[in-house]
DNA sequence: TCATCTCCGACTTGACTGGTCCTGTATTAG
DNA sequence: CTAATACAGGACCAGTCAAGTCGGAGATGA
């Protein structure tokens, strides 16, 4: 568990891949090259747009680029643009209004270990992200013909 | 988002409760004393004696205790005897297993994000969880009455 | 102006979690 | 021995939320 939604999943690749591809990618270019969905691909983009984390184009050549460069913007922003932000407990979302947990014995430590994944989620930025990845890619790539024996 | 199961909470409850109760405990009393539903919190309860977090005895006396220090035990180890191992993305359960994301690009560097959070919730004890939160509730009692006027 | 491409917001569906219920078994007090 | 208490565990129900779909509006180029 703790896992994030399939949506941020799809925001984060699609940052990784706009922030490698110099132009404007649409939607559906995106979403083709990674197997989603399209129209779930194009919902996810129009809420970052919509957050301010992309710019988007209409018409014929239209499409998606970010709105500012990908060392300024963090995975913690992304997941946040489309989830909302990160709560671990449902109460932590309200902070303080929470009838239940009146005598919750749990909810200042959690806050903390809360605190510690943002700072992790905002530690790397898209651009690491993207690039990351490229390096990583060449040696799965070894590994996996070492291994496996195939591509 | 990001958020852990309700269940898990109730577990981190009870075993903060446990920790601090010198005896055993029963499903009913922790759950009255957290207004959590009683058979819910026996189910949560029951989990954790089968992941050999807690032992049971049964019986008029029977009840739940720790079964071992506390310093001992995690909060990384409570939320996967209920969740399940955590994995902040779809993909990352099966490790490599996964067709769709065959060219996914941001999956490493999730992994590591993935990583840091474990190590985060590995590295806080049921024991801290505690103690943490005698110490913060006397001081929320106090902000409390300075800021409602009311306990 | 027409055709086409793309963005955009509302809607439907299906899985999953939270929560309940019921039956069974062990232990102990009286 | 019996009744009360407490754990064990499977089956079940319901509300919620994410995943995915549909029809429309706006922009562009010919």
């Amino acid at each position: 568990m703790l896992r994030l939604s399939k949506k941020a999943d799809y925001a984060l690749i699609a940052m990784a891949h706009l922030a490698l591809k110099p132009g404007s990618s649409s939607a559906r270019e995106i979403a083709e090259s990674y197997d989603i969905p399209t129209e779930l691909m194009a919902k996810v983009l129009q809420r970052l747009t919509r957050r301010g984390l992309l710019t988007s184009q209409q018409g014929t050549r239209g499409g998606y680029q970010l709105s500012r460069a990908a060392t300024g913007i963090t995975v913690a922003d992304v997941i946040q643009a489309i989830d909302g932000p990160v709560s671990v407990t449902a109460c932590s979302a309200h902070a303080d209004r929470c009838g239940q947990f009146a005598k919750c014995n749990v909810r200042d430590p959690l806050w903390r270990i809360r605190e510690l994944i943002v700072s992790a989620l905002s530690r790397t930025t898209v651009s690491e992200l993207a690039n990351d990845n490229d390096a990583v890619n060449a040696v799965r790539s070894a590994q996996l013909v070492a291994v496996h024996g195939r591509v």
